[in-house]
DNA sequence: TGCTGCGGGTACG
DNA sequence: CGTACCCGCAGCA
């Protein structure tokens, strides 16, 4: 291992698969592996990571969004691609605040079926909201197996909230079966609480998705399922959009094995979870954002950092176009439909209109009297060198906006790729807290080294 | 019943 | 040719 590389491992950024130059499609992918990235469950962006064969969950091709296997004909690499969250139509509050985003079931019959299911809550009916992250496509996950190593790369960010994940679905059916033979209500109603006040507060955690901050949620994570009955845990989860910013990864029982195996390195996660957000256009811009004089971890310090920040505070739009992100595509050539989304503002002419100006009324602020659920992206794509080929290094600003009732992220994302490291760095003003979410004892000084009052902006 | 992976096939650029 | 997507099938839980 040369010095660089060396000195790459004690950057919790960066994750194993990164520091290679290699693509999914490669002929010859890296060999001899001395470090491996643990699994993510919630991967996003134009990712790559590089898992022990080992790994059961990378064995399984696991993915915390909901993923449909793509025939590529190419039996050498698996081919995913994401179905996007079934919401209900009206986008309606459930009684905890929070809106209904269940995983699309991946047989097509059986989603399907799921569709003509109401809404639990308000009865409406319920919609898929396709993924359309990678240049108006599904985001797609390849998986090659290759040596002692399963080789992941992720094409896309996804544009849509989180569905449950795997197994909160499979824990949700199981429950439902359950509860036929037991009564509805349990003593176990306030554990629940406070774990869904867990995941609110983490699934708001900025990108600062670095390992760093990991070993929290992996401590906390099985000592609140083994009181928790993951079976009997909420279906339904975080309020929309917030969900995007999840550092932690889920708690889920079968996330992480590398703790039961007693891995004493997994307790810091290696790989950051770097992700971008493409914004749909048609956000009209609330203008919140300045650049703030954030501390910044060593890692993040990254000169290239500064400059985005800048552009970002400068690159407020006056209309609600914002339809600077055209370059997402490593191809550069987003099929015709997408260009027309750029172009309009209502994206989607169909029954897609989630993000667009009647988006508040799809996800009506969770607070009454609050400004209307209005979201801003920004994305600014700078070219800034060819790294190989026809790569480009690629800068991405973006920020969201949100209502001072709901989490507000802010995030700045620099992203290399495909071949390169990938940074990021996010900031948020303080989230809404309740008495039980920092209940766990743990320091979470490291997961907000940027806090910021919402006045503040 | 649903998830998963495979593979034949079509459509499009 | 690459990509997206549809469909059916089989194995499995």
């Amino acid at each position: 291992m040369s010095r660089a590389e060396e000195r790459e491992d004690s950057d919790c950024v960066c994750s194993v698969g990164m520091k290679f130059t290699w693509d999914i499609n490669d002929p010859k992918l890296p060999q001899d592996m001395k470090q491996f990235d643990s699994f993510q469950e919630w991967t996003d962006g134009y990712v790559r990571f590089i898992y022990s064969a080992e790994d059961k969950n990378a064995q399984r091709h696991l993915s915390g969004w909901a993923m449909r296997n793509t025939n590529n004909h190419n039996c050498q690499i698996l081919k995913k691609s994401c179905l996007g969250v079934v919401i209900c139509s009206r986008g309606c509050s459930l009684p905890d605040g929070s809106r209904l985003q269940l995983r699309p079931a991946i047989c097509d019959k059986a989603r399907q079926k799921q569709q003509k299911k109401l809404c639990p809550s308000c009865n409406a009916t319920l919609e898929l909201l396709p993924c359309r992250g990678h240049s108006g496509y599904p985001v797609t996950n390849f998986w090659r197996v290759d040596g002692k190593a399963i080789f992941f790369q992720a094409k896309g960010v996804h544009d849509h909230p989180r569905p449950e994940s795997k197994s909160e679905t499979e824990a949700r059916r199981s429950s439902v079966k359950r509860r036929v033979n037991s009564p509805p209500f349990t003593p176990k109603r306030r554990l629940i609480e406070t774990q869904v006040s867990y995941r609110r507060t983490h699934s708001s955690v900025p990108g600062l998705g670095c390992s760093c901050v990991c070993v929290a949620p992996q401590a906390l994570g099985p000592a609140l399922l083994s009181c928790v009955d993951s079976s009997d845990r909420i279906s339904f989860i975080e309020p929309s959009f917030p969900q995007h910013y999840p550092a932690f990864q889920s708690p889920e029982p079968y996330y992480n094995p590398h703790n039961s195996l007693g891995d004493v390195s997994s307790g810091i996660q290696k790989p950051s979870n770097p992700r971008l957000y493409m914004g749909r256009p048609g956000y009209e811009f609330q203008g919140y954002l300045t650049s703030p004089s954030y501390p910044m971890t060593s890692d993040l310090c990254d000169p290239r950092v500064a400059p985005v920040l800048g552009s970002s505070s400068s690159s407020t739009p006056s209309s609600g176009s914002l339809s600077t992100s055209s370059s997402f595509d490593p191809q550069g050539k987003p099929p015709a439909g997408w260009k027309d989304l750029l172009k309009s503002s209502t994206p989607y002419g169909d029954n897609h209109h989630y993000y667009g100006a009647d988006y508040p009324c799809r996800y009506p602020s969770n607070a009454p009297g609050s400004p209307a659920a209005l979201q801003t992206i920004i994305t600014t794509t700078t070219k800034v060198s060819p790294t190989r080929g026809s790569d480009t290094l690629r800068f991405i600003t973006v920020l969201k906006s949100w209502p001072a009732s709901s989490s507000y992220s802010t995030e700045v994302k620099v992203m290399e790729e495909p071949g390169g490291v990938i940074k990021s760095l996010s900031f948020q003003p303080e989230p809404l807290q309740t008495k039980t979410e920092r209940a766990d004892g743990c320091d979470y000084r490291y997961t907000y080294p940027n806090t910021y009052r919402y006045e503040d902006y």
